[in-house]
Formats: C-alpha cells, sequence, structure tokens
DNA sequence: TTGTATGCGTTATCAT
DNA sequence: ATGATAACGCATACAA
C-alpha cells in the first residue's frame, strides 16, 4: 500500500515511520500526539518509545495544512506613550511567553500599537493568516483593538478592555495590590499618601488603579504626569512636593515616574523614606537595585506571559478556556517605605 | 477529474479556482506567484486578474508544507546589559522588522539574550522549526550565537559578530560616523572631545567606535560606565567631569549614556553647549526632545530591520544574498553642541 | 480501542 | 511556455 513507500527517505522520521515501528497505524500515533482521543495506555507507550527512538517530532507545517490552522499569533505590544512599558515588564515578558507558545507550536507576527503602520491589521485580519491576536496592555481606541472586535478573529489581551469588556483576559487584582499598598504605607506610619500616574487612564490597570485608590483614599491627591518617564515623574514631583500640605507618601503607577519622584525629592532635600514614603507598580528588577531600593508591587510579568498562552491554547483547541484568569501579584516591601520597623 | 471537484467549498480561492478562472493549470498559477519561472506575460495577467477577483493568496501552511520550510525565523534581541538598547530603537525596529516579515511570510519566535531559557535553543535548533535566525546586536561568547554557528542553519545579524566575523550583516559605517561626530565637535569649536561607553565592548557598534575614535584621537580620554542607564552616565561623567582638565565635549554609545552626562553636567554647573558638548548614537526619537536636544547619530532602526528581512529572504529563498550591507546612518546636529554658528 | 482512506493547498518533477 | 500528477506529513470522518 501507499503507506508503506512512504517515510523510507532520508531524513526526519515521520508518522509513518513511527506508526510501524510501533505496530500501529498512523491514526494511532497522530492522537496519541495529539490527545483528542483515548488511546490504550501500553499502546500509547509502545508509540511513545517508538517516536523517542526516532526523534519524532509533528511536522508544525503539516498538521497546520490538516488543520486549516496558521498556528501563527499576532502580538500587539504597548510601544506608545513615549519611552513606555517595555522595560523591564518587557524583556521578563517576551522571553516567557515565547517560551510557552513554541511549546505549543506557536509564532508571532507583531502589530504595532497605536498610531501603527497603516494596512497592518488588514493583511492580518483580512485572510487567516494568524489564528488570534496576543494585546499587551491594550488602550481603548486603539484602531486594531477595534478592527479585532469586528472580525471574529479570537483574541486574548494581558490587561483588560473595559468599554466593553471583553471576555478573555489575564490580569492581576490591581484593587487588591493598592488595597494591600496603602495598607502597607499606613502601617510604615504614613499618612498623607497621593497617588502618581497619568493624566488620562487608557490602559485597564491605570484605570483598577485610580478607581481603588479613589475609593480607599478619597481624601487623597491624585496627579498626573505627561509620560511614563522619568523626567516627567520628576516635573510632577517637584510641583507637589514644594508645596507645604504635601504628601508623605507617594503611590506611582510605572517605576520610571518612581525613579523620578526619587530625583524630585533628593533635588527638594526631601528624605526617602523618613520624610517621604514611595512605592511603584512594577519594574520590580529595576527597582530593587535603585538607590533607595524601591518599595513595589511585582506583576511576576514571565507568569502572565505563561497563562496568557496557555488561554490562547486552550481558545484555539476548542478546550473549555478557563475563563478571566487573576494571576497573584506581590507586595515587596523595601528601603524607600521603611520609615518604621 | 479529481481537481475539478476541488475548491468548489465555500471559503477563500485555492489555486484551483484561480487556475480555472484564468483558464491555465495550477502549475502556472504557482508560478505566477512564486516568479520561479517564467510565464508568458499575458498569461501572467489573466491568472493575476483572476486572482484579484476571488481574492486568493496563496496559503502560507500549504506552502511550508511543500517547501520544508517552516516560514518562521527565531530572532534574538538584547535584554542584558541592565534596561538595555530596546526603546527606543527597539519600537522603531520591531515594527518595521515585523511588516517586512508578514509581507514575505515569516513570523517570529523569541530568543532570549544571553543568560537564557536553557533549552529553548535546542528546541528551536534540535529540529527544523525555524528557517533561519535573525541576530538583533550579537553579543561574543552568547551561548545561542554559538549554538547557531555549529549549526547549519543561517542567520543574519543586524550588527555584526566579530570573532570570527560572520558572512550575513546589515550594519551602519560606524567609523565614518564617528569620524563625522568629531568634524562636527571640531568645526563646533570643541577642542577636547571624550568618549563614553562600556567596560566590554561586546557588541560590534561598540567596537566601532572604540576603534574608530582611538585612531582618530588617539590622545583623548576614554571612559566606562557600568552599564547603560542614565545613572550610570551620570556617575561616570560626574567623575571625569569634576578635574581641571575635564572635557570640552563627549560622544556616547547609547542615548541614556548621554542623558546621564547632561545631568551630572547640569548638577556640576557646567553649561551645555558652552561648555560641555554633548552627542550620542542613537536615541534619536528620545534626545530629539531632551533639553536641551542632543546631537546624535540616527540609525534609522526601521530600514535596517527592513534590511535584514530582505537579506534574511533571499538567503532562504535562494537568491543571491546581497552580501553584508550598510545601512546609511545620519548626524542630526542640536542644541547640544551648538557652541558656534 | 484501533484502522482505512481522503483531504488540506501548495510546490516540484517530469512531460509535452 | 505550459500541464498532469505525485509528493509534503499530518488530521479526521467513517469503519470496524
Amino acid at each position: 500500500m501507499a503507506q508503506e513507500l512512504r517515510g523510507q527517505a532520508e531524513g526526519r522520521a515521520t508518522i509513518f515511520e513511527v506508526a510501524e515501528q510501533a505496530g500501529v497505524s498512523i491514526t494511532t500515533v497522530s492522537h496519541v500526539f495529539s490527545g483528542k482521543r483515548r488511546v490504550n495506555p501500553a499502546t500509547r507507550r509502545r508509540v511513545h518509545e517508538a517516536a523517542a527512538r526516532l526523534a519524532y517530532q509533528p511536522r508544525l507545517t503539516a498538521r497546520a495544512l490538516a488543520t486549516g490552522r496558521t498556528m501563527t499569533l499576532a502580538l500587539q505590544l504597548p510601544t506608545t506613550l513615549g519611552e513606555i512599558a517595555l522595560n523591564p515588564f518587557f524583556s521578563e515578558l517576551l522571553p516567557a511567553m515565547s517560551a510557552a507558545a513554541i511549546e505549543r507550536g506557536y509564532s508571532f507576527v507583531f502589530v504595532p500599537g497605536q498610531e501603527a503602520l497603516p494596512g497592518t491589521a488588514e493583511l492580518l485580519l483580512g485572510q487567516p493568516r494568524v489564528d488570534a491576536a496576543v494585546l499587551v496592555d491594550p488602550e481603548e481606541g486603539d484602531p486594531f483593538v477595534e478592527r479585532l472586535r469586528a472580525s471574529a478573529l479570537p483574541f486574548v489581551t494581558l490587561g483588560r478592555l473595559l468599554d466593553p469588556p471583553n471576555e478573555h483576559w489575564v490580569d492581576n487584582d490591581h484593587a487588591d495590590m493598592c488595597r494591600r499598598l496603602l495598607d502597607h504605607l499606613d502601617e510604615a506610619g504614613y499618612t498623607r499618601p497621593a497617588f502618581l500616574s497619568l493624566p488620562q487612564a487608557r490602559m485597564s490597570l491605570l484605570v483598577d488603579y485610580l478607581t481603588a485608590f479613589g475609593e480607599l483614599r478619597p481624601e487623597a491627591p491624585v496627579y498626573a504626569a505627561a509620560e511614563f518617564s522619568e523626567h516627567a515623574g520628576c516635573e510632577a514631583a517637584t510641583e507637589f512636593l514644594d508645596a507645604p500640605d504635601r504628601p508623605d507618601a507617594v503611590i506611582t503607577t510605572h517605576h520610571r515616574l518612581a525613579m523620578g519622584v526619587v530625583r524630585a525629592a533628593r533635588d527638594l532635600g526631601i528624605a526617602i523614606p523618613a520624610e517621604l514614603g514611595v512605592a511603584t507598580v512594577g519594574g520590580n528588577a529595576v527597582v530593587a537595585h535603585a538607590r533607595p531600593p524601591l518599595t513595589s508591587i511585582n506583576l511576576f510579568p514571565a507568569s502572565a506571559g505563561e497563562r496568557v498562552i496557555e488561554v490562547v491554547d486552550a481558545l484555539l483547541s476548542g478546550r473549555p478556556a478557563d475563563g478571566p484568569v487573576l494571576v497573584p501579584a506581590e507586595l515587596a516591601p523595601r528601603e524607600s517605605t521603611r520609615r518604621r520597623g
């Protein structure tokens, strides 16, 4: 029969050779690797052994053709708002996300955020070029997001879309983290916390913190920096720290802002942590080595990235998606809020 | 015949439908799209028209299976050396590179730089998981680079490998740019330029500048910052600017270092550009809006990224690769070196 | 629980 | 200059 003639050639083993070695049909081999139907444990073992012996790996390309999937994901990263979030969040997120994707056979194509290269979206969405999209810190009103919503392409966000809420996302419990931050400042003896973020809150993280802060400390001041940069943070802080009723603690939504606050305080001769507590969301890898080390919320970008890929894969494989996923974050208290204890 | 039964279904058009509409065989349609053999111009037009009418796009997955290629590229970005080069170089590079890749049907998989996730390299190189690798600012001694060299996988670098030199790369003419920078400082009336970079020069850009600077100004001082950060730049500059024989101009190899120099000068009460000229390599998008705006070498990351993909594609398509590619860079004189005129 | 046979949409080989 | 047809390596509907 035709099958017997196959796979005799040199090169990598195919499903036919594995089937032969294991004494089963290619169907069984296929199912052992896809997990899509029950296989007798003994048979499964034989197949795995044969596969291992032959160093067999299912060809992604063949699988893609047979299933009609592309195994490619569109990935949108935030590249706007000045020199944004990319680092260090990005440099932890990307490798982890990529590793998780590689394991499952996916590769990526990038979609620029916001202003974008026009046409790219159409190129990707107009034809089945990608199976799904992954959006990192998506912003409301982003043209690609809107086109995605209009299309049937599944997508998963890291962070959430709010208007309207999207179905599949991975996020931290920011409200809870905000509460823990405020409690921490409380315990450390700070009584007049302020909040420093951006004027607009187009990412869900910013919205969450703003909301939570407003609910927990309705009387506390909320300040805005022009962008996520040390310079902008310094400029904003210089202003509000130079007033008689200045706050005795600041929570920022980006580590660069926090670094700016530190600089402003130093320039103004305000001691950290004695006269001012500083805490930030994210930037863990950086602020841990700042002077002084800054208290922060560690967002664990790596595990968040892995979870995103898991959700995408579940979605595309027809497995029950876990629905929204809340990944744990963690308060990392450091020198910058050590007024007591 | 079998063909006639194909493609009748709903969904996207296939090569069969285009062939039928154009009145040719699928072989011809295939060749029209692949360009791999001469097709009569009139026939070609008919095929293109039919394809346009049917909105036909060759399925990448089918092509991949037939050709044995994966259409996936391994992409290594530098994520070491502290909060490195990613931004803004990265945020211009990545979208442009991705767009060029999408056009040609490629997608990406990431390889973390240096310390890496162990195993990832083997996963990608052990089987034909990717067709080629793209290395951005590769560093000598990187484990992935070494494994790549040992493998047969083609790879293209943005920046060069020096030990030994690699075959396919895209780079700027840094030596020339260094000369132009020094000439510019000369004309502006600066007489004692210094060079600020990193202690080790593991990226070709750093080596090139160090070498060129050394040859053109053998007597001039060369300083090193601990890493590519504003803080490290400031620390280094504070030291060498606080000496009696201090330089009257500084060239840095990273915009963050330049920002640090600016801060140090301000802290020391040294006026820019009157008492100190500051110029940097890269970071164009950022330093153009710094205070004062900094003279810089614009590296045009976007076009460099496009060229890299072009070279990869040529390599993989069996077309004559252009060999090494030098992309133009540009001196952008700004306020920070405007001592005269 | 397992196997047979067909389809997925191209490219490539060999003809004509 | 163009065609017919066999791979490419898997998944899956249908059988058994």
